[in-house]
DNA sequence: ATAACCGTTTAGACTTAATCTAATTTACGT
DNA sequence: ACGTAAATTAGATTAAGTCTAAACGGTTAT
């Protein structure tokens, strides 16, 4: 696990290449945010935020990239109401907790949540991933629910 | 559990009085038209299909109904990649199983898969529903791409 | 050097699920 | 029946995400 940025860069640029993806700047860009924001960002505010310095990505690019990182099981796709689709590095396995009031996502620790199955689930199907999404009201939003 | 028309009729009507909701026309059919079709529809099929007969529901109507039933706790909204929300009636538990290449979502029995959690999850937060989407790729999908 | 090559990026048009609005209609308790 | 709050409506609007065809870049061969 990197711990300074010579580190982070050397472990973006190698998990990249890893994915056979070629290190080219938006990538970069890309990931390196999801790796230092672990706060569920949208495809809208990666964008926003890459090209603060100078812009370098456009759209179409962010999207791209984000499509292949998660293809590459680098990244993890949250899906939501609104159809907004917001993004995660996996870096440990983790659930989410999503309140339905006011689109909160905190992260939830495996150990707090067992999962066990039968496999296989169903004949032929492969699976890949397991996404649990623990949905509710967090505190503040109890609070103005219960009144 | 109802077990012919005139019994699915009353269900139906009662669901909908229960959770404080007017029993229209719109809502009926769309509460029934979930009832008898447990293929996890979009708002859009949805539309379609309780207007084929004779056109009775708009597209907002739709939308507020479904919004309405899901408030109500008789409806669950499956979120998935594309941004497409689709539609399930809330009979017994259970998970799902969606391919990520060809989009099909199957049923999963909760027997098949247990999911035990060490509440309280955060401080604060109030927990209402856990859900378990497994992803991967169903038989056909999975042939396709393996060659 | 130069050329050819293939994957990547780009701007901007396009698609479409879902929401919004303001006027009209309806269900249901009294 | 009546009155009213709730529900419905058509159509405009919003915005997340996709698509397209041209340009770019970096690699390898000549």
């Amino acid at each position: 696990m990197p711990r300074n940025d010579k580190q982070v860069r050397l472990w973006v640029e190698g998990q990249l290449r890893a994915a056979g993806l070629k290190v080219t700047p938006q990538r970069y860009a890309v990931l390196d945010y999801l790796w230092s924001n672990r706060t569920h960002p949208t495809a809208e505010e990666i964008e926003a935020a890459v090209n603060q310095r100078f812009p370098c990505a456009s759209r179409a690019t962010v999207y791209n990239t984000l499509h292949a990182l998660h293809e590459a099981g680098l990244v993890q796709e949250l899906y939501g109401q609104g159809g907004v689709t917001r993004y995660d590095i996996k870096v440990e396995p983790h659930h989410h907790f999503i309140c339905r009031r006011c689109g909160l996502i905190e992260d939830v620790k495996v150990e707090r949540l067992s999962v066990k199955a039968r496999l296989p689930l169903q004949s032929g199907h492969r699976v890949e991933e397991l996404d649990v999404v623990i949905r509710g009201l967090c505190a503040k939003c109890r609070k103005i629910a219960e009144g």
